[in-house]
DNA sequence: CCAAAAGTGTTGGCTGTACACCCATGT
DNA sequence: ACATGGGTGTACAGCCAACACTTTTGG
């Protein structure tokens, strides 16, 4: 058993409706067939962890170009045998195309009230949110959740949902701008009933840490 | 190929004479026959990938209860085909006992200036450094590094040696007393022909996070 | 004119950094 | 007596958190 089977997971959130979301699929297959999970699978040979994660995250999502990193390596997740590579991507829910497959769909479900998961998957959510949460103070992740144009409130209630708890909108203001991680489009938005709001987007679309 | 060839891989570090040192050892059999590089092996039967990773560091050095987490896992270190998982540990080095092998005998290496090394093992080892010197900001992980008793100004070389430049010494101390991750012992060190110091130990000998 | 969200500054506390001298010991 | 490392305090600057009102738009 010295060779072992080796699978990739693919935990993916979004925010939606005001909350954090995640993608779960329901399992056609033995075991805990019919049970929620992660969506993940073997890797195909000669294929790289990374690029086994990015097939994953394109058949669920059909996106390729976004954040997704690696986030730790389970050894005992089926009770025995197999080691599965957890990975963690951000995706804007509004440029996403969920699978639709024959069988039970993937869908997105909040991150509070999980229901039980197959193999116990909500560690592994777990671990992915301390990440995120993290990552979020130190880093530019967000861009990967966001369209590319955006207000600086619609930016703020992206770190809510994330962080879970109101901001300050001054101070929030105010430390983005100094970080200098978004420009101004010179466009505003529109949308909704209410004041027009200037539209700004990310410097860099691909991961920075302050 | 879909099952594969699981390894493990630990990063060593520990202080001495001045430096951050890396535990190395000569390749007794090819790929790389007689290259230097980290210790790994494959998992046994049965094995998690945390159990493999104690047991190769017991192996080399004696040690069991020691920080020791997992790094990252690669799966295009040997160009194709394994999956290597990488751990990295910290030990003090007077507690070590180094593997007496009747091949090449395990050996310390200075991190500045390393050889050539097997299966771009140097970039597995830069990946650790620069985890390690993270961490040494927001954790006591330094715990790991001295033996149970130790002075401010032993701990101040150790910061020193992983940060690679000096500190200053009434901030240091300030910092970590108001950290409040050590406590005196009450017990003087008369090492060295000056004048004793006061001897500390980490309150928590487990990575606390600040 | 009302509801809803956008936008905007100041203050106080805390934290991190720079910086220099005296003391105890062994040789 | 001198060389070596141990031990100590202050002052300034930058950062973060708390806090409330005005403006613009659509209905």
């Amino acid at each position: 058993m010295t060779p072992r089977p080796v699978a990739v997971l693919v935990v993916i959130f979004t925010v939606s409706a005001g909350g954090l979301q995640v993608l779960l699929i329901r399992r056609s297959a033995e075991p805990f067939k019919d049970a929620l999970s992660l969506p993940g699978g073997l890797l195909n040979p000669g294929e790289s962890l990374q690029d086994a994660a990015v097939r994953k995250l394109d058949d669920e999502t059909g996106l390729t170009d976004v954040f997704l990193e690696q986030l730790y390596t389970f050894s005992d997740l089926d009770g025995r045998g197999a080691v599965a590579v957890a990975y963690f991507a951000l995706v804007d829910v509004s440029a996403t195309h969920l699978a639709r497959r024959r069988e039970w769909l993937p869908g997105w479900c909040p991150v509070q009230n999980l229901p039980d998961l197959a193999f116990h998957n909500e560690d592994v959510i777990d671990y992915a949110l301390q990440r995120l949460r993290a990552k979020l103070d130190y880093s530019n992740v967000a861009y990967s959740l966001l369209p590319e144009e955006f207000s600086l409130s619609q930016l703020q209630r992206t770190y809510e949902a994330i962080a879970g708890r109101p901001l300050d909108k001054r101070n929030f203001r105010k430390r983005i701008l100094s970080l200098d991680i978004v420009e101004p489009t010179g466009r505003v938005a529109s949308e909704g009933r209410h004041r027009p709001a200037q539209l700004y987007r990310f410097r860099e679309r691909k991961p920075v840490v302050f």
